[in-house]
RNA sequence: GGGUGCAUAGCUCAGUGGUAGAGCGCCGCCCUUACAAGGCGGAUGUCGGCGGUUCGAACCCGUCUGCACCCACCA
């Protein structure tokens, strides 16, 4: 007998008594991942004819490690390629990470502070190679986390944003928009971080409501006066007009004219300008064009002057009392001046409204005028949206396609300039005399006396946004380009549908001529705690995929992902969840682990059905049901609804009605229980492999030892052979009912599970004598007794299957369940027969539906018949409780 | 301000017109010789409220309430 002392089974083969009782998955995952890479499973291979199967990884960014929602994801791709690998396809799970500008160079720039420096100490060179030092310290921790995961990607095609290879690519692309007037520079305003010293883009900006402080404020004097208000009052130092709409009667006299800005000297212009809302406030707005978007716009229209009052940390630069103050210590000292003038009409406070902060360091956004680089969005993104709308690119669940084009369709152009060190430069050069030279990836930079480079670097999104194809050497014409452009899918989280999805249809679109990035885009939802709450740092609910992992091994924190994985709907996950997936891999492996014992085998081809028995049958016929319904669950991206069909058949089905009915087979020996083994085999051998792309090292540790072949990674992909069985599944139907009745009934009258009990088991007529010796060890059927007789009606040929459990009743426990039942059964008769009365019912509904309900009608009056035979019989039998009972 | 989605068992969620489901949790009995990380049995829901369509509604329509998320240059 096999002991839990025993050390783990190892290789193929092993004997399988050598297996211990428990799967431990930290015996068998590193081994198996290191296996898998030494013999270049996952290496992807441009010159194989095999078609291709492309996923790139939605790239990391290279300052962190990896969090619940990136197993998440890691887990759903490495799920499909490793099906794809099977199923013959070339299949490339691209790995990489992400430069991501200006995260990483605040993180580096924390560490310099730690140390009392700040990267201008460094200068510009020395910074970056520090960013580098960094990224070579904590890059391999994503790696060894990947592994750990199980992730089959080909780690010799790793790429980096910042690879020189990449860096070409981003040259090459911002050329060739270049050329084409799709790039510009020009001054506008933008959105200014004054923390990270750089523009960032309109989504890179995250809108809170803050409480501000609404203030009304009187410029100009008397009759010739009017009312503004703002929540930035020290703003009002950069003003050069008041807008008014050009159709208010209260401002007319006004227009044209001129008023005194309070606290300054100087006279601005009344203008009328359509974009005033005169409903709104007083209808009089206040005009700076320096430090807000609208106000730019009616500045341009009118021609006014902007008036720049803060320098780029958001300190007022404007000679006078208020010079030097940041904007908000500008704000109160502004307000308190025009009280203290009588210029405040009316305060509000709080005032709560809409504020921008910057998604990498909350900082509050102030609008800057600033002259930038600027990508001109608008054909490429009607390519994009196009793309989606002819169908050419499908989004997965289609729900979200709307998100999709509502940003698609309503693009502002993309300030692609950063003020930042870390990224990739801006490949242009100016000249002494005003030159702006562009410069190509194989060109020579102007040089020369007064040529510089712009300082300033590419939004990190420029460069991931050529991720699908500059991982695979673009520009050069590749092999791997050829092959594996376009991608297959594209999985990732709906969170960055618009940071990056839709930067990649563009780029894709744009660079490889007309040729979408990926066929389809299944967004996938956000990682959640159990109770659906969002996980993060600050909040305490975040939680380390390693921890989870070392726990309970990387297959449990797999399955758990997968299982609550419905497309792009979110994803709570508990360790609760986790041990219960632990438990489906530790189950799997003790149900492997009876097979061997008991001889299962994938040796020889598998019997033919009229060989086997109606329980073989079934099961198979079960399993190739299960295939297809795999294959189609795949195909739809519904990994929640795959992992909980493969979780129950092989649980429910499997495991314990297979295995228990094949227990008596296997018991009696001979010709049946050969058979039985061969199919015990297969069934095992099938459903390991149709669980392998999601518990991949479990299923390959028992694969490899139930079958000897090579590893379950490069196995065929199961195929429905189209047997299908109704008449056994029917049969074994029955088996199950009469099992769990008689069972139940065994539980009602407090049998204990073990006690063997004295019974007569008549299966005339029934069809089901074949299986009466398994049901009889089901049961724990012993001898036959005489006494009571309980009966259970099986929908097999309309026989009663009789049962004799004399001295085991409870009289008034059987009776109380019986009239239970019939009060059941009556009430489903009454509603049977009250439906198939109703003349409107049977004249409209399907007949698939009527005979169901006939179907049930029946039922319920030979429930009926049955119940009330069995209690009239129950007073005449009497019997004293035996066992448990009470 | 606009848009989208969601409200189903104690918790987290499946279920797109025909007898209400899963996992976890809960109750009871069992170490039945693959597995106690297990086995068997059981309880639990006016499917958010109100109307409507339909022979029939968790599902379709309207409406109300409560959440969530996304987008947005009303000072």
């Amino acid at each position: 007998m096999t002991e839990n002392t025993q050390p783990p089974a190892s290789g193929p083969h092993a004997a399988p008594a050598d297996l211990p009782t428990q799967y431990t998955p930290a015996d068998v995952e590193g081994k198996l991942y290191e296996r898998w890479v030494e013999r270049g499973y996952f290496t992807a291979d441009a010159e194989s004819a095999k078609d291709p199967y492309t996923i790139v990884i939605p790239p990391p960014n290279v300052t962190g490690s990896l969090h619940l929602g990136h197993a998440f994801e890691h887990t759903l791709i490495d799920a499909l390629t490793r099906r794809k690998r099977m199923q013959g396809y070339e299949t490339l799970w691209q790995p990489g990470m992400d430069h991501a500008g200006i995260a990483t160079q605040n993180v580096v720039e924390r560490e310099l502070a730690k140390e009392g420096k700040s990267r201008h100490d460094l200068g510009r060179e020395a910074f970056v190679e520090r960013v580098w030092q960094w990224k070579a310290e904590s890059g391999g921790q994503i790696s060894g986390q990947m592994r750990r995961l199980g992730d089959g990607v080909d780690w010799s095609r790793e790429r980096f944003t910042m690879d020189e290879g990449l860096s070409r690519a981003v040259q090459t692309i911002f050329k060739r928009l270049f050329d084409d007037d799709l790039i510009y520079r020009a001054e506008r305003i933008i959105n200014w971080c004054p923390r990270c010293l750089t523009a960032i883009s309109d989504i890179e900006v995250e809108y809170q409501d803050d409480e501000g402080e609404l203030v009304s404020i009187r410029y100009g004097e008397g009759d010739d006066s009017l009312v503004v208000a703002t929540t930035r009052a020290e703003t009002m130092l950069g003003d050069t007009a008041v807008a008014v709409h050009p159709e208010d009667e209260r401002y007319a006299h006004l227009v044209g004219r001129t008023v005194r800005l309070p606290l300054t000297d100087r006279e601005i212009p009344v203008v009328a300008d359509e974009h005033v809302d005169p409903g709104f406030g007083t209808g009089a707005v206040k005009v700076t064009p320096a430090h807000d978007p609208n106000d730019f716009e009616i500045g341009r229209r009118h021609g006014l002057p902007q008036l720049t009052v803060m320098d780029e940390r958001g300190n007022i630069t404007v000679h006078g009392p208020f010079q030097g103050l940041d904007r908000f210590e500008a704000r109160s000292a502004v307000v308190a001046a025009l009280r203290a003038e009588g210029r405040i009409v009316a305060e509000k406070r709080p005032y709560t409204h809409a504020v921008g902060h910057c998604s990498r360091c909350k900082t509050t956004v102030e609008p800057r005028l600033s002259m930038q680089w600027w990508v001109k969005v608008d054909p490429l993104a009607r390519a994009a949206g196009d793309a989606v709308r002819d169908g050419r690119v499908a989004i997965h669940p289609k729900e979200m396609s709307s998100r999709y084009f509502e940003w698609v369709d309503n693009l502002h152009d993309w300030c692609i300039s950063r003020q930042l060190w870390w990224g990739h430069r801006i490949p242009v050069w100016y000249g002494p005399d005003g030159e702006v030279v562009c410069v190509g990836p194989d060109e020579e930079p102007p040089a020369g006396e007064g040529w510089h480079q712009d300082t300033d670097v590419l939004d990190t999104w420029f460069s991931s946004g050529l991720w699908p194809f500059s991982t695979l050497g673009w520009p050069e014409r590749t092999e791997s380009v050829e092959k594996f452009y376009p991608n297959s899918v594209l999985v990732t989280g709906y969170d960055i549908l618009f940071f990056w999805v839709a930067r990649m249809m563009m780029f894709g679109l744009y660079a490889m001529d007309g040729t979408p990035p990926f066929h389809t885009i299944a967004l996938h939802g956000m990682v959640r705690d159990q109770f659906g709450k969002k996980m993060s740092k600050s909040f305490g609910n975040a939680v380390n995929p390693l921890d989870w992992m070392d726990a309970y091994g990387s297959d449990a924190v797999r399955f758990t992902l997968a299982r609550g994985a419905n497309p792009g709907v979110d994803v709570p996950i508990g360790e609760d969840w986790v041990q219960a997936s632990r438990n489906f891999a530790n189950k799997v492996w003790n149900a492997t682990r009876f097979a061997l014992l008991n001889g299962a085998t994938v040796e020889g081809p598998l019997p033919s059905p009229e060989e086997l028995s109606a329980t073989d049958r079934w099961i198979l016929s079960r399993l190739n049901s299960v295939v297809a319904e795999t294959d189609a669950y795949y195909d739809d991206y519904q990994f929640a609804k795959l992992s909980d069909a493969l979780f129950h058949f092989a649980w429910d089905e499997v495991f314990d009605w297979y295995v228990e009915l094949s227990k008596t087979t296997f018991a009696a020996g001979g010709r049946p229980a050969e058979l039985s083994r061969r199919v015990l085999g297969e069934v095992l051998d099938v459903t390991l492999r149709l669980l392998h792309p999601v518990i991949p090292f479990v299923t390959e540790e028992l694969w490899t030892t139930l079958t000897g072949g090579e590893s379950v990674v490069v196995a065929d992909w199961p195929a429905d052979s189209g047997f299908r069985d109704a008449e056994a599944e029917r049969e074994i139907e029955a088996v199950q009912r009469l099992v769990t009745e008689v069972r139940r009934f065994r539980a009602d009258q407090g049998l204990q599970p073990g006690q063997r009990v004295p019974a007569t088991l008549d299966l005339t007529g029934t069809g089901l004598a074949a299986h009466e010796e398994a049901m009889r060890a089901l049961l724990r059927l012993q001898a036959a007794g005489d006494g009571f007789t309980a009966t259970a009606t099986l929908p097999v040929g309309g026989a009663t299957v009789a049962l004799d459990l004399s001295g085991a009743i409870d009289v008034a426990a059987e009776r109380k369940r019986l009239t239970k039942d019939l009060a059941a059964a009556e009430k489903e008769l009454a509603g049977t027969n009250a439906k198939l009365g109703n003349e409107a019912f049977l004249a409209k509904a399907p007949d698939q539906v009527v005979d169901k309900i006939r179907a049930r009608r029946a039922t319920a009056e030979e429930d009926i018949a049955r119940i009330t035979a069995q209690l009239a019989r129950l007073p005449q039998t009497l019997a004293g409780p035996v066992g448990g009972a009470s």
